[in-house]
DNA sequence: GCGACAG
DNA sequence: ATCTTGTCGC
């Protein structure tokens, strides 16, 4: 699998899987959800991906990778920049999930290609995008309780869901990545999430990834 | 040119 | 994302 190390290259990368993305329901219901997130020290990116029983929300296991940063944070080109390890770190799982959410967009995206859309094209996975914040479009606040959710246009077309997670909490921003369907996503974002706004499984892999940061920061 | 802008 | 202490509120 090979990545893209300058913009130029980036956008050629995009444009030839944009197109690429479909959106259609979940034939049947998820066994193993995962979720994957990223921190960063130095120059490096550390990778977690955790996966979870979807039936009560059980953990079953994480993988970690840790490897150089390759691409800068630029709105728009996340993939390249998390793209790599998250990736690397998919494949070292010994479940295989049934579908994966990311921390980031789906195909809310300027040209239709999250981080969760482009991972789902490369792997041919089911893809979530539950981003903290709005990358592109345009929505009218939704409901302050839990459950709760307002759409997220562009064009005049739902690009994604503005959904509350919490009673009077800030919204989280979830879109279809790949082989799903907006609906399906919140209701699976719904179904994963505990008492906090960030969905459990999302949740996990954060930590871990802030758990290992911590660790390298404090060579011994 | 100006403003917006996932993590 | 990351840098950072205490602090207000459920």
């Amino acid at each position: 699998m090979v990545w893209p190390l300058n913009i130029k290259d980036a956008k050629a990368v995009q444009e030839g899987l944009r197109h690429k993305v479909k959106i259609f329901p979940l034939s049947k219901q998820p066994r193993y959800i995962a979720a994957a997130d990223a921190a960063f020290i130095d120059d490096k990116i550390i990778a977690a991906v955790c996966v979870y029983k979807y039936q009560g929300i059980e953990y079953l296991e994480h993988e970690i990778v840790v490897r150089k940063i390759t691409f800068p944070y630029i709105p728009g080109y996340l993939t390249f920049r998390e793209g790599p390890a998250i990736v690397e770190a998919i494949k070292k799982l010994k479940t295989i999930p049934d579908v994966i959410i990311f921390d980031g967009q789906g195909i809310a995206h300027p040209k239709g290609l999250g981080i969760a859309s482009h991972i789902g094209v490369l792997l041919d996975m089911p893809t979530i995008g539950c981003a903290k914040s709005r990358l592109t479009g345009t929505f009218k606040e939704p409901g302050q309780r839990k459950g709760q959710w307002s759409r997220l246009m562009c064009n005049g077309k739902t690009i994604g869901a503005v959904l509350r997670t919490r009673d009077n909490v800030r919204p989280v921003f979830v879109s279809a990545g790949h082989k799903i369907d907006l609906k399906t996503s919140v209701d699976i974002i719904v179904h994963c999430t505990g008492n906090y706004r960030i969905p459990l499984p999302q949740r996990c892999a954060d930590m871990i990834a802030k758990s290992v940061k911590k660790d390298l920061g404090k060579r011994v």
